[in-house]
DNA sequence: TTTATAAAAGATGGTTTTATCTTTTATAAA
DNA sequence: TTTATAAAAGATAAAACCATCTTTTATAAA
């Protein structure tokens, strides 16, 4: 559905925004171990989503990741855009070069609806409100270690 | 969302669904022209869906691919199964190596919404029911070639 | 039975995605 | 200013996916 680099990059903007108070900030070795991610892999996609200013990094010693008060109302969508691009909201579910309700594939009507509902998911969510999840302990951005 | 493998073996099934009259059979060639795909690649994906009776097939002079009545009935799905699976429609969005309801990531209400609607679209669609779209002429299998 | 045909099976190559490692740059504190 | 720290940038490696090519097997007609 969406790619892994993306599904790391969520978890660990949605950790960083869980974790925001003062001017805290949290190194790549921290967050990939929190979000159960590889960590060189996560210093990549935190490298670019600093790029795209969905989180703020700032170098050196006492340096890290972080979130701004403005960064966190942004809908979890901008990440996906981001990493992956914005073409699975777009693209014919049967593969054709163009989805279009005027050369549809057959499976044109029911797809989009999938995919429409999809995009909303990612569209109508911010930060803020998945982090809030989190904090208050009803979701989860790790794995379940089952004990013995 | 579904690899290109599985789009083509979606796109192979309605074409020969909707081609089927009398004993005629279709071979690999006729049917990679027609749905746009790479002729060898949809040789081996033709052949899966054969191995999971999805279609049928017969070597030899006058052989081909064809389906019979009874596999026109088959919703889509069996198609996705037979090719990627049905992890697509298990799995965790943001990653998790579990997805359930009692230890949930945190957009796992709205993503679940979306990824039910996939398979929904996909379980609720027979394949003979797209073929027939395809020969009233209400929807494509190919790319549409635009002229000058 | 021989021959031609078409799919099945197996081997191989290319590209993209996932992931890691090394070197460079920025920055804060001493 | 020096030093330690942590991200940025760049190079490289491994795996998965997409795609093709060659050899084998089945089958129908001559
Ligand atoms: S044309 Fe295939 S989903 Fe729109
Ligand atoms: S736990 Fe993530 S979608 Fe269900």
């Amino acid at each position: 559905m969406i790619s892994k680099a993306c599904q790391y990059g969520i978890r660990a903007a949605i950790f960083i925004a869980s974790r925001r108070n003062d001017g805290i900030k949290l190194n790549v070795k921290q967050i990939a171990c929190e979000v159960d991610a590889p960590e060189a892999f996560t210093a990549k996609i935190l490298q670019e989503l600093n790029k795209h200013r969905i989180i703020t990094s700032l170098k050196g010693p006492y340096g890290g990741f972080f979130i701004e008060e403005f960064q966190l109302e942004q809908p979890v969508i901008n990440i996906v855009n981001a990493i992956d691009g914005m073409s699975v909201f777009k693209e014919c579910g049967l593969g054709l070069k163009q989805c279009s309700a005027s050369h549809p594939c057959p499976m044109h009507d029911q797809y989009k609806i999938a995919r429409d509902a999809l995009q909303n998911a990612f569209q109508q969510t911010s930060i803020r409100h998945l982090a809030l999840q989190v904090n208050e302990g009803s979701s989860f951005i790790n794995n379940l270690v089952l004990k013995n």
